[in-house]
Order: structure tokens, then sequence, then C-alpha cells
DNA sequence: GTCTATAATAAGATAGAC
DNA sequence: GTCTATCTTATTATAGAC
């Protein structure tokens, strides 16, 4: 993960990858026989490492918010994500159903979540369905310009202006824009996961 | 640009490009004496096609939800963009400043447009420099979403809610949410360019 | 389970003829 | 301006010893 976020999947050596973890490059491909398999394993982890923020059932746009200001604590697992998922677009990625896959689910829980937290109707008239795809366009967005330009992107307020224009109150009370983060909160996830 | 936008600039190799362009490697590399300076010839050559889109003083929401319907219509040139854009994240990445300058100026853009076209205040008590980076983050999240997934992904009819939510009228009576797409406007531009 | 050794390939780049 | 030929390096993957 670390390595990938560094230099994007496609750019990442299994030596590279093998020396990081104090082993050969060969002694690495006994636990995964190909690169291939090496990146599905990377995401199976990332996956089981966010097992708790995927328990969608219980999030709200205050907890998306707490997400966004962890996530601005950790640009190296922001970065694997933003490249892989773009990097998955392309033909015959390895990555790619498993994105395809999870965006899917992510706008499902989200549109729930919205659903829980507003009832059937939003501002302008959407619905929670209508407004999950844009609540996952802004946290990715978000991410690429604070990526290229973290001092002129301010992502966690950003983030907040956009669940103010949803009509959530989450925006101005639940945590100052730009605080420290949630150093205590132990909560993993980047991206939209 | 169309091999960019298949393979993304990593896996595109030189002699693809030359085969594609019809010489050798070599007669390319007479032309760009490095892969870098080729991906950097690229983005200027798109700059220039995108010189009439880039006329921004003439931006309202109304064109940038045509600039979507365009877009909806060329996967190849948005996947160009979505990849190379979060590729340039990574580490020394020939494109970084590029982006980094791009999405600076289209921030600065469109809050001018903004500005023009709802003043100084909108929905939420945003203002138009706070609006801009939400706006250019929901076009690239939607391109994301909707380049993995298009056909539960209505990316021109989401821009529009999105509008919806910024006040605008344009999401309404602009344009079909899944118009035909803009075949006769020749008006070029991926993502936020 | 980890190692050394080695394919087998593919890539970016250079030299020099025409 | 385009070509053939070649260099150099990096990369994924395999074979087989310990």
């Amino acid at each position: 993960m670390e390595l990938i976020a560094e230099r994007g999947y496609r750019r990442t050596s299994l030596a590279a990858v093998a020396e990081r973890a104090g082993l050969t490059q060969q002694g690495l491909l006994h636990h995964f026989p190909t690169k291939e398999l090496l990146l599905i394993g990377v995401l199976e982890a990332r996956d089981r490492w966010d097992a708790a923020a995927a328990a969608a059932g219980t999030w709200r746009t205050g907890t998306l918010a707490q997400l966004v200001d962890y996530n601005a604590t950790r640009p190296g697992v922001v970065q694997t994500y933003t490249v892989l998922s773009a990097d998955s677009v392309t033909e015959d990625h390895p990555a790619r159903e498993f994105f395809e896959t999870r965006f899917r689910a992510v706008r499902e829980a989200l549109a729930g979540a919205l659903r829980a937290e507003f009832g059937d109707t939003l501002p302008g008239g959407l619905t929670p369905e209508r407004a999950a795809p844009l609540l996952v366009a802004v946290m990715d967005g978000l991410q690429l310009q604070w990526l290229l330009d973290p001092e002129n992107v301010d992502m966690p307020a950003a983030f907040r202006d956009f669940l103010t224009l949803l009509g959530s109150v989450a925006g101005q009370d639940d945590e100052p824009a730009e605080g420290p983060g949630q150093e205590t909160a132990e909560e993993p996830g980047a991206g939209t996961g």
C-alpha cells in the first residue's frame, strides 16, 4: 500500500515491494504468485481494515465529515486510493471489477444513510439515490484537488460546504472546519471506502 | 491521446504510439526526444484544442452542463483526463505541475463564472470561491464513477442535480437530462478542462 | 518459506545510414 | 525526417537448492 501510494501500481515493482517488506522478490512471489494477485491482496486487506467504516448502516453525514477529516491526515492512503481507482478504468486492469463493485456498494450505502437522516426528499427535490453519487463524487474529486494542492484546497472545509448544500446541519456544528483531524479516532478508510 | 486514454500514460509505449501514428519509434523520437516531452506535447495540444472552452469569461453553469453532455459522448477523452490527472499526483510525475496549475486556474475561472451568474452569495451562504472547488470535484468525481459504470451512473443528469443544489435553474430547463449529446457542437474539452 | 540463479521480455533511448 | 540496428536497463516470472 505504501509503495502504490508513492508510485502508483504500475510503477511499483515486485522487487521494491519485497525490499520494503524485508525479503527478496522471489520470497514475495511465494506468497503472491503474480503481481496482479498481490494487488488484489492489497485491496482485500484494505477492505478488511475498513470493515468498521463499511458498517454503512450506522453512517451519517457527520460520520462522513469525520472520515474526510481523518483522510486529510493520511495523504499516502488517499493517494493510493485516488491513483488506483482512476488507473482501474483502463483496459484489462486487474482492479477494475473491484472498484466497479465497490462504488456501486458505496452509492447504495450512502443512499441508505441519506434516507435515514433526511427521509425521502432532499433539497432541490433530490432523492437519496440521486444525491448519493454526488456525495461520492465530491469526496473523490476533492481528494484529487487536495493531493495536488493541499495549501490551496481545504478538503474538510469544502466537504462540509457540500453537506451544507445538502441541508445537513453537520456542516456547521459537527466539527471545526479545519480541525486537528481525528488523531484519537483510529478509524481507517480512504476515499469513499 | 487515444493510446493514453486506452492504457494510461505509463503503460503506453513509444512503439505503440509510433505505430498508431504510422512511423517507427525512432521516427517519433525525432519529434519528441523523450517520452516525457511527448506527454507534455499531448497536454499542450489538448490545451490548444480547448482554447474555446478556456474562454472562461463566458462560462455559465449552463455551459458547464453542455460540456458534461459533450464529455458523456467521448469516454476516451474523459478517460485520458481522469487517468492522467490522478496519475500526476505520484512522485516526480512529469504532468504534476501541469495539473496543479490547471486546477488552480479552473477553480478561479469557475469562481468568476459563479459570481457573474449568482453574485457574491450562493445557497448555504457559500461564496463563489468556496463553491468552485465543489463544482470541479463533482465534475471529476462523476467522471470516475461514470467511466467505471456508465449503465448505472447518468453523469449529465447527476451534474444537473448538483447545479440544482447550487440554485441554478439551468438544471431544469437548459437541456434534457439524458439528451443525445451535443453532436453538432464541436466544442471540445474533458473534465474540468 | 526463503534463497540464488536465470530466463524471457519489454521498454526507453542512442548511433549512424539514407 | 525517417529508417535499421543496437544498447542498456528494468521487470515479471520460473527453476531448483537449502
